[in-house]
Order: structure tokens, then C-alpha cells, then sequence
RNA sequence: GGCUAGGUAGCUCAGCAGGUUAGAGCACGUGACUCAUAAUCACGGGGUCGGGGGUUCGAGUCCCCCCCUCGCCA
């Protein structure tokens, strides 16, 4: 039994995620955590929500609500939907926390003593009527290049244009509309990430197995331009962690928080102690070398974009600290998710959002064919037309047909119950050959976190049960020789079990309710086909389940496209 | 403009340490079967692997140039 540390990029707080963050992080964590956990290793999955920035006070502001309540809420919304999704979290934190707030100003004190923390002085537009310095964003003006007069003070909205806050005309304050704006000098603190830059660079070439996309993308940080560059993990912001605190190795920074990216990774860890001050469990076994850690797999999942600050920003924090924290070892990233020929976008609402697919069909028509699609080795496409054919064909016919016909043909014939002893046949021996090779591909797949590869070969297995059934074909032997009819039943019911096993890490519900229905709860992994094949005995009782899946209808496909090719209502 | 990843059957994608007639699923056609959610199974049609050069006995698979898409950066 091994022991897996999975963590999942942390999802903003400020609204709803869309399935393209679903499927880039937090769906294949919770796949490949489920996985290790029916081959019975023991799996730590922690997951949280990102709590601190910019836009969670804005969009707290504009929700009319204290930036704490808001989170608090959003944090409790994203919680609900993600267990609605069954993603198997042993813990979802909030990188909010006290434990969050006290490792992130621990590692900044470190860090600091460490030297890799240096201050630097910079002019930034202060607000005097709101009494704070002001993030660009928070800078509203006309754009000097279209005229545009709600160009913000990073970028206009309107023709895209890189902007300083200093080029808008009557720039004025978002929060309080103020225009009594100038410019004065300020202090933040940089990470020296430069100072670091050839371990990193060591690190990631000794990665050989990682994704191309995960390397290269570190490579290009690493080394376009310039090289890696230091960077500033403070802001002007109330809500997060404070940059000043009791032991700080500096001073003056006064009203200053951490900036999100520096204190999101570490609540990674923190997630974890937030495990055990809730359970009594034991976190440092999982993150602290010399307490435990040191035989730990640690795999991370996340979308191209948060790829910088796991392959550098935090692995500088790790490694810069000098403690005996456990580093990752291996990081699985995604490309993104496109929904019928364009983006996904939250502020346009265009696609699918979380919360609006549990409201259509349950989680696991979606988690088959997002995680089946999952972008690995390219940005994938969401259409109807494909989530319509492949929900249909996959799990309704081949898998979810399979188990209705062999329910009930056994109940018509011989009853509910398993019919005979499981008696391996020429036909069945061959049928056992061929299961073994392909269980040893799904494993293959599954063990290299290859998505798209795992859910093809358990689709492969689930084509065997019907090729089986079909050529053995009970229904016309029962005519002429009723045990070799009942015994071709055992060892489709028994089949059909070994399904429920494979395939819980795709559609946990859909293999909870063959289980169930089979009246067993043996969730062992088959390491040993022969013995997993006969684990329904002759007589046991089982009840036909309601069909597993229904089919989507040219309709509802037709209705949904329309419903979500726009605005979210 | 720089960089990343791509451009393979109608659709979604595999394949790439270069090597016999280029694969899968879906869709399509024919047949089988009738237990089952008009499901399943078998067989079949269909691609000059973005374009052009080159290396090689041999190239979706390596090199160069060009075109197109997506994203990141400037």
C-alpha cells in the first residue's frame, strides 16, 4: 500500500465554475484519487476554494456584501456542487483560514531570513478619499486610444489595449467614484524567484516523465526574455493574509496582504492541517519529511494557466525555505476546454456552468464525457451533438444496456438470483484472457494519469461483456440446455460486478446502484481475475436495477444548445 | 512580432525510437440476433495524414520553408 498526497488547482471564489475548470483540474484529481483508493492505497485528495484578491472584493462589493460573508457563502455554494459532482475531497479548505493565514506568514518570515524576499519601492495611484492605494483594476477612466470610458487601469475593454493607470483620462476610483487621485511611493516585497532559477531549472529537467505541456511551459518562464523574474507577493488590499505581523522580518507594510498567488499554493498544505484539526488526523505525515512524508507520491492537477506557479512560485517557497516540506512530484496540467467553437466565459456566461449541468442530467453523464474528452494532449470542444452521441452510446447502450438485459433475463428465466456456480467454459476462459489484457491496459492508463486513454479501455471492457453475451447467447441455449444457460448468466452477473468495480472512478453513482442492486459491496479491486469472477456464488440474491442511464433526446439537445449558447440568466 | 500547442476518415481523436495494405469511437451501409433502454454482435465503404522542398532503401512519423487554427506574451 502506497501513499498518495492530490491536490487540485484551487478554484476562484468569485462565482460558479464553468465544466472547462472542472475538467483541468479538480474532475481528473478526484478520477485518479478514487482510482489509487480502490487499489487500496491510502490517498489524501484536498482541494479548496481561492479566497483573497481583487475580484472577490469586487465581487463582493457587488453583491452588496462584506468580502468574509461573501466567501464564506461562495465557499458553501462551490462545496454543495462539487459533492454534487462526487468529487471525493478529503478536505475542502478555504485559503482563508487561520491555519492558511499562519503557515503563509510562516513561510514569508522564512523566506525572508532565508534572503529571498527583498522590498522594493514604487510609485502606485492612491486614493485619498477611500484612503488605500489602488490596484489597477480598481482605476476606471476614458481610454486615450478609443475613448472608451470604461477602460480599466490595467486594459480597456473595449480595443484591448495594455494600459497604465496614468494614461486614462479622468481616472477616478471604482470603489468610491473619487477622482482626488495621485501617485505616491510604495513599498512591496518580491520574491526572488531569479535567485533560484538554476535549481528550478535542474528540477524540471530531472522530469523527464512530465507532460510536454507542464515542461515547456515552465522551460518558457524560466528562460524567455529575460529569464524568470522576481515577483511581488504583496497588494493593497484588506481582505488576506496581513504582510506585516508579529516577527516579520520588516517593516511598513502596514495595510498590505499577501497576494493571492503566493498564499493560494500553501494552502495546499494548510487544507491539510484544516483535515486534521477537524478529524485529529496527522498532516505532517503527508507534508513534512522527517515526519513521514518521505515515502509520499505527491501529484498535482491543474490547468495550463496555474502551470507557473506550481512548477516555480511554490516550489520556490518549498524549496527557498530550507525546511523538509515534501515538493511535488509529479504534475499533471490541461489545455482548455472550448464549447462549440469559441471559449467558455464566465463573464459572458457562454457554456455550461457547474451548477447549470447537475440541474440538466447527473454527474455522471458529465463526468464520463468530460473526463473521456479531457484536453491532454490539445484544447478539446464541447458540442451537444458530441455529449449527446457519447453519453448515449457509451453509457447507456454498451454499459448501461449490458446490465439491464442480464438483470432481467436472469429474473425472467431462472429468478433473482445468481443462477449457478461460475464454471469457466472454452468461451468463458477466452472471454477471461481478454478481460485480463485489457484490465492490464486500463491499469497501465490509469497508473500514467492518461485520461482519455483510461476512459477508452474501460469503454473496451464494458464491449466485451456485450461481445460475450451475444455469442453465448442464453436466450437460445435455455431452449435446449438450461445450465449451460444458467451457468453463461453467473458469469455475465459476475461480470457485470467487476464492472461496477472498474468503472467507479468514472461514474461512482452508476456503479454504486450496480452494487447495490447486486446486493454486494465488495469494492475490491481484482487483482486476481479468477478469484474476482466467482465473488457472486450460486443463489445470491439481487434485485434488477432501474436503467442506469437514459438517452438524451434530439430535443433536449436542441433546447440545451440554444439555453446556453448565451448570456447565464 | 516572439513563443507554445495543433492542422490525420463526415465528426471527436489515437498513432510518431521512421518500416509490411494509416487506426479507434461515433455517423453511414449490409447482414445476424431478438435477452435488453429500436439496445447488441459481425462485416463493409470512406483518408494523396495542411502545402512545398529535402534526408533516407523507405516519412503523418526526421530537417527546412510556407499557409491556417488556438492560446500565452509583447
Amino acid at each position: 500500500m502506497a501513499r498518495h498526497l492530490i491536490t487540485s488547482a484551487i478554484p476562484y471564489i468569485n462565482g460558479i465554475k464553468h465544466l472547462g475548470n472542472l475538467v483541468g483540474s479538480q474532475l481528473p484529481a478526484d478520477l485518479y484519487a478514487r482510482y489509487l483508493r480502490g487499489r487500496g492505497h491510502d490517498v489524501m485528495f484536498i482541494c479548496a476554494t481561492d479566497e483573497h484578491g481583487t475580484p472577490a472584493e469586487l465581487a463582493a462589493a457587488k453583491a452588496g456584501k462584506p468580502v468574509a460573508d461573501y466567501c464564506a457563502e461562495m465557499h458553501d455554494v462551490q462545496a454543495e456542487i462539487a459533492a454534487g459532482f462526487r468529487l471525493s475531497f478529503d478536505h475542502f479548505g478555504r485559503s482563508s483560514s487561520p491555519q492558511n493565514h499562519a503557515l503563509t506568514q510562516h513561510f514569508a518570515r522564512v523566506l525572508g531570513e532565508q534572503g529571498l524576499i527583498r522590498e522594493v519601492t514604487e510609485k502606485q495611484m492612491y486614493s485619498v478619499a477611500d484612503g488605500r492605494f489602488l490596484p489597477d483594476r480598481y482605476i476606471e477612466g476614458t481610454c486615450p486610444n478609443c475613448g472608451y470610458t470604461s477602460a480599466r487601469g490595467d486594459q480597456c475593454d473595449n480595443c484591448t489595449k495594455q494600459l497604465d493607470p496614468v494614461d486614462l483620462i479622468n481616472p477616478h476610483s471604482v470603489i468610491s467614484g473619487s477622482t482626488d487621485l495621485e501617485m505616491r511611493e510604495t513599498k512591496h516585497l518580491f520574491l526572488r524567484q531569479s535567485a533560484m532559477k538554476a535549481k528550478l531549472a535542474d528540477w524540471i529537467d530531472s522530469k523527464t516523465d512530465w507532460p510536454v505541456l507542464t515542461t515547456s511551459i515552465a522551460r518558457k518562464w524560466l528562460f524567455d526574455g529575460e529569464g524568470l523574474q522576481d515577483r511581488g507577493i504583496t497588494r493593497d488590499l484588506s481582505w488576506g493574509v496581513p504582510a506585516q505581523f508579529e516577527g516579520a522580518p520588516w517593516a511598513g507594510m502596514e495595510g498590505k496582504v499577501f497576494y493571492v498567488w503566493f498564499d493560494a499554493p500553501i494552502e495546499y498544505i494548510a487544507g491539510t492541517q484544516e483535515w486534521a484539526d477537524a478529524t485529529g488526523g496527522d498532516w505532517a505525515r503527508w507534508w513534512r519529511t522527517d515526519k513521514g512524508a518521505e515515502d509520499v507520491t505527491y501529484t498535482q492537477f491543474m490547468g495550463k494557466d496555474n502551470v507557473p506557479f506550481h512548477t516555480l512560485g511554490f516550489p520556490v517557497t518549498i524549496l527557498g525555505s530550507g525546511e523538509p516540506w515534501k515538493l511535488v512530484d509529479y504534475i499533471k496540467s490541461f489545455n482548455y476546454l472550448n464549447y462549440d467553437g469559441g471559449q467558455f466565459s464566465t463573464s459572458r456566461g457562454r457554456g455550461v456552468f457547474m451548477d447549470q449541468a447537475l440541474s440538466i442530467l447527473p454527474a455522471d453523464y458529465w463526468r464520463w464525457w468530460l473526463l473521456s474528452h479531457a484536453p491532454e494532449s490539445a484544447d478539446a470542444e464541447f458540442t451537444w451533438e458530441n455529449f449527446q452521441s457519447s453519453v448515449n452510446k457509451d453509457l447507456a447502450d454498451v454499459l448501461g444496456n449490458l446490465v439491464s438485459r442480464v438483470t432481467k433475463f436472469c429474473n425472467a428465466k431462472f429468478g433473482l438470483e445468481v443462477p449457478s456456480e461460475v464454471v469457466l467454459g472454452e468461451r468463458e476462459t477466452a472471454l477471461m484472457a481478454q478481460f485480463s489484457e485489457g484490465l492490464a491496459a486500463y491499469v497501465k492508463a490509469m497508473d500514467a494519469i492518461q485520461v482519455r486513454r483510461s476512459a477508452e479501455e474501460l469503454r473496451a471492457l464494458w464491449v466485451l461483456g456485450n461481445e460475450y453475451l451475444q455469442a453465448a447467447a442464453p436466450w437460445s441455449v435455455v431452449k435446449t440446455d438450461e445450465a449451460a444457460a444458467r451457468g453463461i448468466i453467473a458469469f455475465a452477473l459476475n461480470l457485470i460486478r467487476l464492472y461496477a468495480v472498474l468503472s467507479r472512478p468514472f461514474i461512482p453513482d452508476a456503479a454504486q446502484a450496480i452494487m447495490t442492486a447486486l446486493d454486494c459491496e465488495d469494492w475490491s479491486w481484482p487483482e486476481d481475475l479468477d478469484t474476482a469472477i466467482r465473488a457472486l456464488p450460486a443463489g445470491h440474491r439481487f434485485t434488477v436495477p432501474e436503467n442506469l442511464f437514459r438517452k438524451i433526446t434530439d430535443e433536449e439537445r436542441e433546447d440545451w444548445a440554444k439555453r446556453f449558447a448565451g448570456r447565464r440568466d
